[in-house]
RNA sequence: GUGGGUGUAGCUCAGCUGGCUAGAGCACCAGAUUGUGGCUCUGGGGGCCGUGGGUUCAAGUCCCAUCAUCCACCCCA
Protein backbone atom coordinates (compact mmCIF):
# COMPACT_ATOMS: atom_id res chain seq x y z
CA UNK A 1 0.00 0.00 0.00
CA UNK A 2 1.43 3.13 -1.03
CA UNK A 3 1.71 6.01 1.38
CA UNK A 4 0.20 9.35 0.01
CA UNK A 5 0.35 12.78 0.99
CA UNK A 6 -3.12 13.67 3.08
CA UNK A 7 -5.88 14.74 1.04
CA UNK A 8 -5.06 18.53 1.08
CA UNK A 9 -1.91 18.71 1.43
CA UNK A 10 1.38 18.15 -1.28
CA UNK A 11 5.20 18.75 -1.80
CA UNK A 12 6.92 21.74 -3.17
CA UNK A 13 9.38 20.37 -5.24
CA UNK A 14 12.61 21.27 -7.62
CA UNK A 15 11.62 22.97 -10.00
CA UNK A 16 8.92 24.83 -8.09
CA UNK A 17 10.57 25.45 -4.95
CA UNK A 18 12.51 28.24 -6.53
CA UNK A 19 9.33 29.65 -7.29
CA UNK A 20 8.50 29.75 -3.39
CA UNK A 21 11.77 30.63 -2.43
CA UNK A 22 11.71 33.75 -5.14
CA UNK A 23 7.94 34.81 -4.05
CA UNK A 24 8.99 34.83 -0.11
CA UNK A 25 12.39 36.21 -0.96
CA UNK A 26 10.34 39.40 -2.58
CA UNK A 27 7.98 39.76 0.30
CA UNK A 28 10.85 39.83 2.78
CA UNK A 29 12.55 42.77 1.23
CA UNK A 30 9.71 44.56 0.54
CA UNK A 31 7.90 44.27 4.27
CA UNK A 32 11.86 45.09 5.94
CA UNK A 33 11.94 48.40 3.56
CA UNK A 34 8.87 49.24 5.79
CA UNK A 35 10.43 48.24 8.86
CA UNK A 36 8.83 45.02 9.75
CA UNK A 37 10.57 42.12 11.75
CA UNK A 38 10.10 38.58 11.28
CA UNK A 39 8.22 36.64 14.34
CA UNK A 40 8.29 32.86 14.19
CA UNK A 41 5.82 31.40 16.66
CA UNK A 42 4.94 27.53 17.08
CA UNK A 43 2.70 25.85 14.74
CA UNK A 44 0.19 24.43 17.17
CA UNK A 45 -1.46 26.30 19.79
CA UNK A 46 -3.91 26.02 23.17
CA UNK A 47 -6.98 25.27 21.27
CA UNK A 48 -8.53 28.00 23.60
CA UNK A 49 -6.67 30.91 21.89
CA UNK A 50 -7.87 30.51 18.56
CA UNK A 51 -11.21 30.37 19.69
CA UNK A 52 -11.09 33.41 21.47
CA UNK A 53 -8.81 35.32 18.93
CA UNK A 54 -10.58 34.12 16.15
CA UNK A 55 -14.20 34.05 17.54
CA UNK A 56 -16.16 31.30 18.88
CA UNK A 57 -18.58 31.62 15.94
CA UNK A 58 -16.46 31.46 13.19
CA UNK A 59 -17.02 29.02 10.65
CA UNK A 60 -12.74 28.17 11.09
CA UNK A 61 -13.44 27.65 14.44
CA UNK A 62 -16.43 25.54 14.27
CA UNK A 63 -15.50 23.13 11.55
CA UNK A 64 -12.33 23.65 10.09
CA UNK A 65 -9.47 23.34 12.89
CA UNK A 66 -7.12 20.03 13.12
CA UNK A 67 -7.53 20.06 17.05
CA UNK A 68 -6.01 17.03 18.78
CA UNK A 69 -5.30 15.78 22.11
CA UNK A 70 -1.28 15.59 23.11
CA UNK A 71 -0.30 12.52 25.57
CA UNK A 72 -0.90 15.08 28.83
CA UNK A 73 -4.78 15.71 27.48
CA UNK A 74 -4.38 18.84 26.45
CA UNK A 75 -6.08 20.31 23.53
CA UNK A 76 -3.78 21.49 21.43
CA UNK A 77 -4.63 23.24 17.53
CA UNK A 78 -2.40 23.47 14.37
CA UNK A 79 -2.91 27.19 13.83
CA UNK A 80 -5.25 28.11 11.39
CA UNK A 81 -4.17 31.39 11.31
CA UNK A 82 -0.93 33.12 12.20
CA UNK A 83 -2.92 36.92 13.82
CA UNK A 84 -3.90 35.17 17.11
CA UNK A 85 -0.53 33.81 17.79
CA UNK A 86 1.17 37.15 17.37
CA UNK A 87 -0.84 38.55 19.99
CA UNK A 88 -0.56 35.91 22.23
CA UNK A 89 3.36 36.43 22.35
CA UNK A 90 2.89 39.77 22.09
CA UNK A 91 1.19 39.33 25.22
CA UNK A 92 3.43 36.62 26.77
CA UNK A 93 6.21 38.07 26.29
CA UNK A 94 5.42 41.52 27.53
CA UNK A 95 6.14 43.19 24.25
CA UNK A 96 3.33 46.06 24.66
CA UNK A 97 5.72 47.75 27.74
CA UNK A 98 8.21 48.55 24.92
CA UNK A 99 8.59 50.98 22.35
CA UNK A 100 5.18 50.92 20.61
CA UNK A 101 3.97 50.20 17.92
CA UNK A 102 5.35 46.62 16.95
CA UNK A 103 5.73 45.56 13.66
CA UNK A 104 5.74 41.95 12.67
CA UNK A 105 6.11 39.82 9.46
CA UNK A 106 5.27 36.10 9.70
CA UNK A 107 5.20 33.73 6.82
CA UNK A 108 4.42 29.56 7.17
CA UNK A 109 2.12 27.15 7.14
CA UNK A 110 -1.56 27.50 8.31
CA UNK A 111 -3.90 24.38 8.47
CA UNK A 112 -7.95 24.47 8.06
CA UNK A 113 -9.68 21.68 7.27
CA UNK A 114 -11.44 22.51 4.46
CA UNK A 115 -12.75 20.82 1.14
CA UNK A 116 -9.67 21.36 -1.47
CA UNK A 117 -10.06 23.17 -4.49
CA UNK A 118 -8.02 25.70 -6.88
CA UNK A 119 -5.69 27.79 -4.40
CA UNK A 120 -7.42 26.17 -1.10
CA UNK A 121 -5.75 23.40 0.63
CA UNK A 122 -5.55 21.69 4.08
CA UNK A 123 -1.78 23.16 5.04
CA UNK A 124 -1.43 26.61 2.81
CA UNK A 125 0.97 29.01 3.11
CA UNK A 126 0.29 32.36 4.42
CA UNK A 127 2.61 35.81 4.50
CA UNK A 128 1.60 38.43 6.68
CA UNK A 129 2.40 41.40 9.13
CA UNK A 130 1.05 42.65 12.04
CA UNK A 131 1.38 46.29 13.85
CA UNK A 132 0.24 46.61 17.43
CA UNK A 133 0.20 49.79 19.63
CA UNK A 134 -1.30 52.31 17.04
CA UNK A 135 -4.59 53.62 16.45
CA UNK A 136 -3.72 55.80 13.28
CA UNK A 137 -5.18 55.75 10.55
CA UNK A 138 -1.71 55.90 8.68
CA UNK A 139 -1.20 53.01 9.99
CA UNK A 140 -4.04 51.50 8.20
CA UNK A 141 -2.79 53.25 4.86
CA UNK A 142 0.28 52.36 5.46
CA UNK A 143 -0.58 48.76 5.96
CA UNK A 144 -2.56 48.97 2.54
CA UNK A 145 -0.01 50.74 0.88
CA UNK A 146 2.38 48.30 1.75
CA UNK A 147 0.25 44.68 0.54
CA UNK A 148 -0.10 46.96 -2.83
CA UNK A 149 3.82 47.30 -3.18
CA UNK A 150 4.52 43.87 -2.09
CA UNK A 151 2.24 42.49 -5.34
CA UNK A 152 3.53 44.98 -7.30
CA UNK A 153 7.35 44.27 -6.60
CA UNK A 154 6.00 40.33 -7.78
CA UNK A 155 4.70 42.16 -11.12
CA UNK A 156 1.14 42.18 -10.07
CA UNK A 157 -0.18 45.41 -10.90
CA UNK A 158 -3.57 45.05 -11.49
CA UNK A 159 -5.37 44.02 -8.48
CA UNK A 160 -8.37 45.04 -7.35
CA UNK A 161 -8.43 46.63 -3.58
CA UNK A 162 -11.93 46.39 -1.64
CA UNK A 163 -12.41 48.59 1.18
CA UNK A 164 -14.95 48.61 3.70
CA UNK A 165 -15.31 50.07 7.53
CA UNK A 166 -16.73 47.83 9.62
CA UNK A 167 -16.96 50.25 12.54
CA UNK A 168 -16.60 49.75 16.09
CA UNK A 169 -18.80 47.62 18.45
CA UNK A 170 -20.91 50.45 19.18
CA UNK A 171 -22.01 52.12 15.48
CA UNK A 172 -21.67 48.39 14.37
CA UNK A 173 -24.87 47.36 17.49
CA UNK A 174 -26.67 50.89 15.77
CA UNK A 175 -26.19 49.42 12.05
CA UNK A 176 -27.34 45.51 13.31
CA UNK A 177 -30.71 46.71 13.87
CA UNK A 178 -31.12 48.71 11.13
CA UNK A 179 -30.13 46.07 8.61
CA UNK A 180 -32.56 43.44 11.05
CA UNK A 181 -35.22 45.83 10.40
CA UNK A 182 -34.45 46.23 6.60
CA UNK A 183 -33.98 42.53 6.50
CA UNK A 184 -36.81 41.36 8.50
CA UNK A 185 -39.84 41.82 5.93
CA UNK A 186 -37.71 39.43 3.64
CA UNK A 187 -36.23 36.97 5.96
CA UNK A 188 -38.39 34.09 4.37
CA UNK A 189 -37.31 34.39 1.10
CA UNK A 190 -33.58 34.00 2.30
CA UNK A 191 -31.88 30.66 2.10
CA UNK A 192 -31.49 28.39 5.07
CA UNK A 193 -27.91 29.71 5.83
CA UNK A 194 -28.96 33.43 6.01
CA UNK A 195 -32.34 32.39 8.01
CA UNK A 196 -29.70 31.70 10.79
CA UNK A 197 -27.18 34.42 9.92
CA UNK A 198 -30.39 36.55 10.46
CA UNK A 199 -30.32 35.73 14.33
CA UNK A 200 -26.82 35.25 14.80
CA UNK A 201 -24.55 38.00 12.66
CA UNK A 202 -26.76 39.89 9.93
CA UNK A 203 -23.72 41.13 8.94
CA UNK A 204 -23.01 38.08 7.10
CA UNK A 205 -26.00 38.22 5.02
CA UNK A 206 -24.40 40.60 2.70
CA UNK A 207 -21.95 38.75 1.65
CA UNK A 208 -23.51 35.57 0.55
CA UNK A 209 -23.64 35.28 -2.63
CA UNK A 210 -27.12 32.94 -3.19
CA UNK A 211 -29.05 35.07 -5.83
CA UNK A 212 -32.27 34.90 -4.16
CA UNK A 213 -30.46 36.25 -1.17
CA UNK A 214 -28.63 38.83 -3.55
CA UNK A 215 -32.33 40.21 -4.49
CA UNK A 216 -33.54 40.06 -1.23
CA UNK A 217 -31.41 42.28 0.53
CA UNK A 218 -31.09 44.85 -2.07
CA UNK A 219 -31.07 48.45 -1.22
CA UNK A 220 -29.51 47.43 1.94
CA UNK A 221 -28.44 50.18 4.23
CA UNK A 222 -24.45 50.98 3.77
CA UNK A 223 -22.64 50.65 7.24
CA UNK A 224 -20.29 53.46 6.81
CA UNK A 225 -23.56 55.46 6.79
CA UNK A 226 -23.95 54.32 10.30
CA UNK A 227 -20.38 54.72 11.68
CA UNK A 228 -20.16 56.98 14.97
CA UNK A 229 -18.08 60.52 14.49
CA UNK A 230 -14.75 59.14 15.29
CA UNK A 231 -14.85 55.58 12.77
CA UNK A 232 -15.98 58.21 10.44
CA UNK A 233 -13.30 60.19 10.72
CA UNK A 234 -11.14 57.29 10.85
CA UNK A 235 -12.39 55.89 7.68
CA UNK A 236 -11.72 59.15 5.78
CA UNK A 237 -8.43 59.48 6.88
CA UNK A 238 -7.58 56.08 5.68
CA UNK A 239 -9.41 57.19 2.20
CA UNK A 240 -7.47 60.13 1.90
CA UNK A 241 -4.50 59.45 2.43
CA UNK A 242 -4.59 56.43 -0.31
CA UNK A 243 -6.09 58.67 -2.85
CA UNK A 244 -2.77 61.22 -2.29
CA UNK A 245 -0.86 57.64 -2.57
CA UNK A 246 -2.73 57.13 -5.92
CA UNK A 247 -3.92 53.89 -4.48
CA UNK A 248 -7.33 52.88 -6.46
CA UNK A 249 -10.01 50.87 -3.96
CA UNK A 250 -13.47 49.58 -4.96
CA UNK A 251 -15.90 50.75 -2.14
CA UNK A 252 -17.58 47.49 -1.13
CA UNK A 253 -20.42 47.82 1.24
CA UNK A 254 -20.85 43.82 1.55
CA UNK A 255 -17.30 43.46 3.01
CA UNK A 256 -17.73 41.63 5.88
CA UNK A 257 -14.80 39.50 7.38
CA UNK A 258 -15.52 35.87 8.95
CA UNK A 259 -13.68 37.03 11.94
CA UNK A 260 -15.08 38.00 14.84
CA UNK A 261 -11.81 40.77 16.35
CA UNK A 262 -12.35 43.34 13.09
CA UNK A 263 -13.17 47.07 13.83
CA UNK A 264 -12.79 49.43 11.64
CA UNK A 265 -11.03 49.09 8.61
CA UNK A 266 -11.62 46.38 6.44
CA UNK A 267 -9.90 45.44 2.87
CA UNK A 268 -9.12 42.38 0.69
CA UNK A 269 -7.58 42.11 -2.70
CA UNK A 270 -9.13 40.16 -5.17
CA UNK A 271 -7.03 38.74 -8.48
CA UNK A 272 -10.19 37.89 -10.63
CA UNK A 273 -8.30 35.92 -13.46
CA UNK A 274 -7.13 32.92 -11.08
CA UNK A 275 -10.69 31.78 -10.45
CA UNK A 276 -13.34 32.10 -7.72
CA UNK A 277 -11.15 31.92 -5.27
CA UNK A 278 -9.96 35.19 -6.07
CA UNK A 279 -8.74 36.81 -2.78
CA UNK A 280 -5.42 36.60 -2.64
CA UNK A 281 -4.93 38.61 0.24
CA UNK A 282 -6.97 40.50 3.01
CA UNK A 283 -6.88 41.94 6.81
CA UNK A 284 -8.31 45.26 8.69
CA UNK A 285 -7.91 46.52 11.87
CA UNK A 286 -8.53 44.63 15.07
CA UNK A 287 -8.80 46.80 18.13
CA UNK A 288 -10.38 44.00 19.93
CA UNK A 289 -7.89 41.33 20.13
CA UNK A 290 -5.70 41.96 22.13
CA UNK A 291 -7.76 42.39 25.59
CA UNK A 292 -10.12 39.32 24.00
CA UNK A 293 -7.41 37.37 24.21
CA UNK A 294 -6.44 38.13 28.04
CA UNK A 295 -4.02 41.13 27.00
CA UNK A 296 -4.35 45.01 27.72
CA UNK A 297 -5.83 47.29 25.36
CA UNK A 298 -3.78 47.57 22.55
CA UNK A 299 -5.13 48.22 18.75
CA UNK A 300 -3.52 46.27 16.20
CA UNK A 301 -4.48 46.21 12.42
CA UNK A 302 -2.68 43.08 9.71
CA UNK A 303 -3.35 41.51 7.06
CA UNK A 304 -2.35 38.23 5.37
CA UNK A 305 -1.44 36.78 1.73
CA UNK A 306 -2.46 33.41 0.30
CA UNK A 307 0.81 32.46 -1.34
CA UNK A 308 -0.76 29.65 -3.38
CA UNK A 309 -2.77 31.97 -4.95
CA UNK A 310 0.31 34.80 -5.41
CA UNK A 311 1.97 32.09 -7.32
CA UNK A 312 -1.38 30.60 -9.50
CA UNK A 313 -1.26 34.64 -10.27
CA UNK A 314 1.90 35.18 -11.22
CA UNK A 315 1.75 32.23 -13.39
CA UNK A 316 -1.27 33.56 -14.74
CA UNK A 317 1.08 36.91 -15.95
CA UNK A 318 1.14 36.86 -19.80
CA UNK A 319 4.83 36.28 -20.51
CA UNK A 320 5.87 35.77 -16.61
CA UNK A 321 9.33 34.57 -16.91
CA UNK A 322 10.18 32.79 -13.22
CA UNK A 323 14.09 33.54 -12.14
CA UNK A 324 15.77 30.49 -14.02
CA UNK A 325 17.99 28.29 -11.80
CA UNK A 326 21.49 27.58 -13.66
CA UNK A 327 24.62 25.82 -12.98
CA UNK A 328 27.69 28.29 -13.24
CA UNK A 329 30.66 25.32 -13.89
CA UNK A 330 29.61 21.60 -14.96
CA UNK A 331 32.75 19.95 -14.46
CA UNK A 332 32.76 16.79 -16.73
CA UNK A 333 35.34 14.10 -15.10
CA UNK A 334 36.61 11.48 -17.74
CA UNK A 335 38.03 8.73 -15.71
CA UNK A 336 37.48 7.60 -12.19
CA UNK A 337 41.53 7.87 -11.48
CA UNK A 338 40.84 11.66 -11.58
CA UNK A 339 38.64 12.03 -8.73
CA UNK A 340 41.12 13.34 -5.97
CA UNK A 341 42.12 16.31 -9.38
CA UNK A 342 38.30 16.53 -9.63
CA UNK A 343 37.12 17.08 -5.83
CA UNK A 344 40.04 19.82 -5.53
CA UNK A 345 38.76 21.88 -8.51
CA UNK A 346 35.15 21.55 -7.33
CA UNK A 347 36.24 22.79 -4.29
CA UNK A 348 38.30 25.97 -5.98
CA UNK A 349 35.18 26.58 -7.70
CA UNK A 350 32.91 26.82 -5.12
CA UNK A 351 35.46 29.10 -2.90
CA UNK A 352 35.13 31.74 -5.62
CA UNK A 353 31.56 31.33 -5.45
CA UNK A 354 30.69 29.42 -8.67
CA UNK A 355 27.47 27.22 -8.71
CA UNK A 356 29.61 24.26 -9.34
CA UNK A 357 28.90 20.06 -10.05
CA UNK A 358 29.96 17.27 -11.42
CA UNK A 359 28.69 13.51 -12.45
CA UNK A 360 29.27 11.02 -9.93
CA UNK A 361 27.87 8.26 -11.85
CA UNK A 362 30.97 7.06 -14.01
CA UNK A 363 28.88 8.02 -16.71
CA UNK A 364 30.38 8.72 -20.50
CA UNK A 365 31.31 12.03 -21.63
CA UNK A 366 28.52 12.00 -23.72
CA UNK A 367 26.16 11.52 -21.28
CA UNK A 368 28.10 14.06 -19.38
CA UNK A 369 27.59 16.46 -21.74
CA UNK A 370 23.88 16.01 -21.72
CA UNK A 371 23.44 16.28 -18.21
CA UNK A 372 25.61 19.07 -17.89
CA UNK A 373 22.89 20.37 -20.63
CA UNK A 374 19.91 18.96 -18.23
CA UNK A 375 21.80 21.26 -15.52
CA UNK A 376 21.76 24.29 -17.92
CA UNK A 377 25.13 24.74 -16.71
CA UNK A 378 26.60 27.85 -18.44
CA UNK A 379 30.16 26.36 -18.72
CA UNK A 380 31.71 22.69 -18.28
CA UNK A 381 35.29 22.25 -17.42
CA UNK A 382 36.56 18.86 -19.42
CA UNK A 383 39.05 17.20 -17.58
CA UNK A 384 40.80 14.30 -19.48
CA UNK A 385 43.92 12.55 -19.78
CA UNK A 386 45.95 14.77 -21.86
CA UNK A 387 44.43 18.01 -19.77
CA UNK A 388 46.06 16.18 -16.64
CA UNK A 389 49.07 15.05 -18.09
CA UNK A 390 49.91 18.74 -19.88
CA UNK A 391 48.57 20.42 -17.17
CA UNK A 392 45.69 22.73 -18.58
CA UNK A 393 41.44 22.58 -18.62
CA UNK A 394 39.60 22.49 -21.49
CA UNK A 395 36.86 24.91 -21.00
CA UNK A 396 33.25 24.62 -22.77
CA UNK A 397 31.09 27.83 -23.00
CA UNK A 398 27.44 25.74 -23.58
CA UNK A 399 25.87 28.88 -24.12
CA UNK A 400 27.97 29.92 -27.15
CA UNK A 401 30.08 26.27 -28.14
CA UNK A 402 33.03 28.08 -28.28
CA UNK A 403 35.95 25.76 -26.44
CA UNK A 404 39.37 26.75 -25.47
CA UNK A 405 42.39 25.34 -23.77
CA UNK A 406 43.71 27.04 -20.38
CA UNK A 407 46.44 26.39 -18.20
CA UNK A 408 45.39 25.49 -14.40
CA UNK A 409 46.66 28.81 -12.68
CA UNK A 410 43.99 30.83 -15.08
CA UNK A 411 40.76 28.99 -14.36
CA UNK A 412 38.89 30.80 -11.90
CA UNK A 413 40.05 34.48 -13.56
CA UNK A 414 39.31 33.34 -16.79
CA UNK A 415 35.46 31.88 -14.99
CA UNK A 416 35.57 35.59 -13.77
CA UNK A 417 35.73 37.10 -17.12
CA UNK A 418 33.34 35.22 -18.55
CA UNK A 419 30.65 34.12 -16.70
CA UNK A 420 30.40 37.77 -14.58
C1' G B 1 -20.83 19.64 4.81
C1' U B 2 -23.48 19.75 -0.65
C1' G B 3 -23.29 18.91 -6.07
C1' G B 4 -20.66 17.43 -10.66
C1' G B 5 -16.23 15.51 -13.55
C1' U B 6 -11.96 12.25 -13.66
C1' G B 7 -8.69 7.94 -12.09
C1' U B 8 -4.68 3.45 -17.95
C1' A B 9 3.67 4.00 -18.22
C1' G B 10 7.48 9.16 -14.46
C1' C B 11 4.11 13.15 -17.24
C1' U B 12 -0.10 14.29 -20.89
C1' C B 13 -3.53 11.16 -22.76
C1' A B 14 -5.82 7.25 -26.68
C1' G B 15 -8.31 2.57 -26.09
C1' C B 16 -15.58 3.03 -30.36
C1' U B 17 -21.30 -0.31 -28.53
C1' G B 18 -17.11 -5.80 -23.15
C1' G B 19 -13.26 -10.02 -27.18
C1' C B 20 -5.95 -11.63 -29.27
C1' U B 21 0.68 -10.83 -25.73
C1' A B 22 -2.73 -2.80 -23.29
C1' G B 23 -0.93 1.82 -27.10
C1' A B 24 1.03 7.02 -28.55
C1' G B 25 3.70 11.52 -27.57
C1' C B 26 7.01 13.52 -24.09
C1' A B 27 10.58 12.08 -20.33
C1' C B 28 14.44 8.37 -18.91
C1' C B 29 18.63 4.91 -20.51
C1' A B 30 21.77 3.19 -24.52
C1' G B 31 23.66 3.35 -29.55
C1' A B 32 24.51 5.93 -34.44
C1' U B 33 29.45 9.94 -33.15
C1' U B 34 35.31 4.43 -28.90
C1' G B 35 36.88 12.79 -25.55
C1' U B 36 31.79 16.74 -26.58
C1' G B 37 25.17 18.87 -25.04
C1' G B 38 20.85 21.08 -27.70
C1' C B 39 18.63 18.67 -33.79
C1' U B 40 17.73 13.85 -36.20
C1' C B 41 17.43 8.47 -36.44
C1' U B 42 17.47 3.45 -34.06
C1' G B 43 16.78 0.41 -29.94
C1' G B 44 15.61 -0.43 -24.65
C1' G B 45 13.57 -0.33 -19.64
C1' G B 46 9.20 0.69 -17.32
C1' G B 47 1.73 -0.75 -16.37
C1' C B 48 -1.84 -6.07 -10.57
C1' C B 49 -5.65 -0.05 -16.33
C1' G B 50 -6.62 3.77 -8.22
C1' U B 51 -8.51 -0.19 -4.60
C1' G B 52 -12.26 -3.94 -3.20
C1' G B 53 -16.43 -6.55 -4.65
C1' G B 54 -20.18 -7.93 -8.47
C1' U B 55 -22.29 -9.21 -13.63
C1' U B 56 -20.19 -12.32 -17.75
C1' C B 57 -17.53 -17.74 -21.36
C1' A B 58 -14.67 -13.08 -21.31
C1' A B 59 -13.99 -6.56 -17.79
C1' G B 60 -9.20 -1.18 -18.96
C1' U B 61 -14.35 -1.15 -20.99
C1' C B 62 -20.69 -2.58 -17.55
C1' C B 63 -22.71 -2.18 -12.06
C1' C B 64 -21.85 -1.10 -6.70
C1' A B 65 -18.71 0.52 -2.92
C1' U B 66 -14.34 2.91 -1.37
C1' C B 67 -10.16 6.06 -1.78
C1' A B 68 -7.81 9.90 -4.36
C1' U B 69 -7.95 14.03 -7.47
C1' C B 70 -10.16 18.17 -10.16
C1' C B 71 -14.23 21.82 -10.56
C1' A B 72 -18.20 24.52 -8.26
C1' C B 73 -21.11 25.80 -3.67
C1' C B 74 -19.80 27.13 1.35
C1' C B 75 -15.83 29.61 3.81
C1' C B 76 -11.60 32.11 3.48
C1' A B 77 -5.80 33.88 2.11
Amino acid sequence: MEIKAPRGTYDIMPPDSTKWQYIDRVLRETVSLFGYSEIKTPIFEHTELFERGVGETSDIVTKEMYTFQDKSKRSLTLRPEGTASCARALIEQRVYGGVMPVKWYYSGPMFRYDRPQTGRYRQFYQFGVEVFGSKSPYVDAEVIILLVKMLEKLGLMHCELHLNSVGCPTCRETYREKLIAHIRPVKESLCEDCQARYDKNPLRVLDCKVPACLEAVKGFPYIIDSLCDDCREHYAKVKAVLEQMGIEYIQDHSLVRGLDYYTNTAFEIHIPSIGNQSAVGGGGRYDGLVSACGGPELPGIGFALGLERLLLAIDSLPGHQWPDQRLDVFLAVLDEKYNSQAMDTLDLLRQAGFKADRDYNNRSMKAQMKYADKLRARMVIIMGEDEINRGYYTLRNMITGEQMQIVQGELISRLQEILV
